[in-house]
DNA sequence: AAGCATGGCTTACAACGTAAGCCCTCCGGC
DNA sequence: GCCGGAGGGCTTACGTTGTAAGCCATGCTT
C-alpha cells in the first residue's frame, strides 16, 4: 500500500497545501517535458504526491486546468522586463516588445503553444496568441492613445495576431518534430523563468547553421533517412533544398517579418 | 439481423466493404459536425455499422487515421478547379490560387483545421498548412522555374506558410467558438446534428474560484450577459470596439493581406 | 465546546485505445 | 470439383482515462 511507485522515477514534491498555482505549475512542467498527452490528472496528482481526485477541489475539470495553464503561460508577459504596458517610445516599439515577449513564451513552451493557439475562445475578440483580456485591452488602448482611429486599431490588432500566430506556430512546430514520447533531453531550461536575451538583429550573412538565438540546438543535416532515396526520386526540389528547409533562421527572420508587419500597419495610417 | 440500436439516432451506412477511403470520409464527417473529440474509434465504427476493432484492419492506430484525415483534407487541392499545379500566369497568380485553395479547405473544415496545423510533422520541411510532399514540391519547383534562386524560394515558402497559418487559424477559430473540443473524451450525448448555435457571449468560467456567493435563483433577465458589466468596467476599450472586433471582414482582409504577403516576396526578388 | 467549511482520500463507473485471437468468406491452384 | 490460405469482419479483455459521489480529518468561526 505504501509502496509509492513513483513510476517514472520522478520524486513527488509536496510543497505544503495544494493550490491552483502549484497544480498549474506542475502541469506545465509535465507538458513541457513530456507533452500534453502525458499530463493526465493522475500523472499530475502523483507528481504532487496526491490523489487525482484532489485536483478537482481546485479545478472543475481537466479542461479548466488546461485553460489555467494557458493563462499561466500568457501571464509570463507580466514578468517580462522587456515588455511595456504602454507606449513610452512609440507604438512600433510597444508592439515589437510585446511581440518578442509572446515569442519568448512560445519558445519556452513549444509543447504547450499549440494549446494556446487552438483552444476555443470564449469571445470573438479573445484571440490567440494573446488570449488575455488585460493584454488585449492594453494593446487596444495603447494604440488608441497613440492616435490610431478605431479602424486602424482593429487592423493593427488583426495583423499582429495573425503574424504572430503563423510565425510562432511554425517555429514551435519545428521544435517538436514527431516525438510522442520523450527521450529528447535537449530541452534547455524548461522551467519558463529563464530571462533569455532577446535576439538582436544579427548579420544577414548566411552562416553555416548555428546562428541560433534562443534555446535548442540540433538543426544540422545529421538526420539521415531511410527514405532519402524515395524522396530524391519523387521530390527532387525538396531534396535539393532540404538543407535550407531544415535550417532555421527563425531568429533573424522573426525580426525581419515583424518589421514588415509593422510597416504594413504604418502604411495603413496614412 | 440485430436490432441496430443506432444509439444517437444516426443511421449507420454500410456501403459494401470497408476501405481506408470510406473510413476516412466518415471520420471527417464526424469531426466536421461534432468535433475531433467525438471521433472515437467506437463512434466512427458505429456510424459505419461496424465494430471498432474492424477499423484496425485498415489503420494501425487512431493517430494514423487522423493523419489520413489530414491528408484527405489537404488533397482537396487536387480537385480544386481554381488551383493550378504550375505557374501558367506568373508566380503571383500561382501562389494566390494555391492560397485561396488552402483557405477553402480551412473554411470547409474549421473543426479539423487545428489538426492540420498542429499535428507534429515527419520532417522539418513538411509544414502546415500545406503538409503534403507533392504540393510542397510543386510550390518549390514552380517558384524555382519562375526564376527564384534558392534563397528566394525558401523565403517565399516560409512567408506563404506563416501567412496562411496565422490568418486561417484565426479565421477558423472564429468559426468554432467553444463547443466540444479536442483530444479528450466526455462528449455530450445530447448534442446532435445541429449546426452550432454559438451564442457569442462571454465565458461562464472566468471567475476566480467557483464562488457561488452570487446566489442567483432570482436573477431576472437571464438573457443578458452578466459579464457585460465587468467587461465594460475593466476593459473599456474592448467594450467600445466589441462590435468591430466581432465583425468579420475575413473575406476582404484575406485578399488584402495576401497581396501584402506577395508584395513582400516580390520585394525580396530585387 | 460545537459547528461547519475545506481539502484531502477511497471507491466506482463509463468510455476510451487497442492486443489477441476466432471464424467466415472469398479466391486461386490443383 | 476440392483445398488452403489470406483477408476482413467479430468477440473478448485489459489497462488507462476523466470524473461523480461520498467519507473523514483538520482547523477556523462562533
Amino acid at each position: 500500500m505504501t509502496d509509492e511507485p513513483t513510476p517514472s522515477g520522478r520524486a513527488p514534491r509536496r510543497a505544503g497545501r495544494l493550490s491552483r498555482e502549484l497544480i498549474t505549475e506542475v502541469t506545465l512542467e509535465i507538458i513541457d517535458t513530456e507533452g500534453v498527452g502525458a499530463a493526465s490528472m493522475r500523472a499530475i496528482a502523483s507528481r504532487l504526491g496526491v490523489e487525482a481526485m484532489s485536483l478537482y477541489k481546485h479545478f472543475a475539470t481537466r479542461d479548466a486546468l488546461l485553460d489555467a495553464v494557458v493563462d499561466r503561460i500568457v501571464d509570463e508577459l507580466d514578468d517580462d522586463p522587456e515588455v511595456r504596458r504602454e507606449a513610452i517610445d512609440g507604438w512600433r516599439d510597444y508592439l515589437a516588445r510585446l511581440a518578442r515577449g509572446v515569442r519568448r513564451y512560445a519558445i519556452a513552451h513549444p509543447h504547450a503553444f499549440p494549446l494556446v493557439t487552438t483552444r476555443p475562445a470564449d469571445a470573438p475578440w479573445v484571440n490567440p496568441p494573446l488570449r488575455s483580456l488585460p493584454w488585449i485591452e492594453s494593446l487596444l488602448t495603447t494604440l488608441s492613445a497613440e492616435g490610431f482611429d478605431d479602424d486602424e486599431v482593429l487592423f493593427a490588432y488583426r495583423s499582429f495576431n495573425s503574424f504572430l500566430l503563423g510565425y510562432l506556430l511554425l517555429e514551435s512546430g519545428a521544435r517538436t518534430l514527431r516525438d510522442p514520447q520523450d527521450g529528447d533531453g535537449s530541452f534547455a531550461a524548461g522551467d519558463g523563468t529563464d530571462p533569455e536575451p532577446v535576439p538582436g538583429g544579427l548579420s544577414p550573412t548566411r552562416t553555416p547553421a548555428q546562428t541560433e538565438d534562443i534555446a535548442d540546438a540540433e538543426t544540422p543535416a545529421e538526420l539521415l533517412d531511410p527514405q532519402d532515396d524515395i524522396e530524391a526520386a519523387d521530390f527532387p526540389t525538396i531534396h535539393r533544398l532540404a538543407r535550407g528547409l531544415a535550417e532555421d533562421h527563425f531568429g533573424d527572420e522573426f525580426e525581419r517579418a515583424m518589421t514588415e508587419m509593422l510597416d504594413g500597419i504604418a502604411g495603413r495610417l496614412a
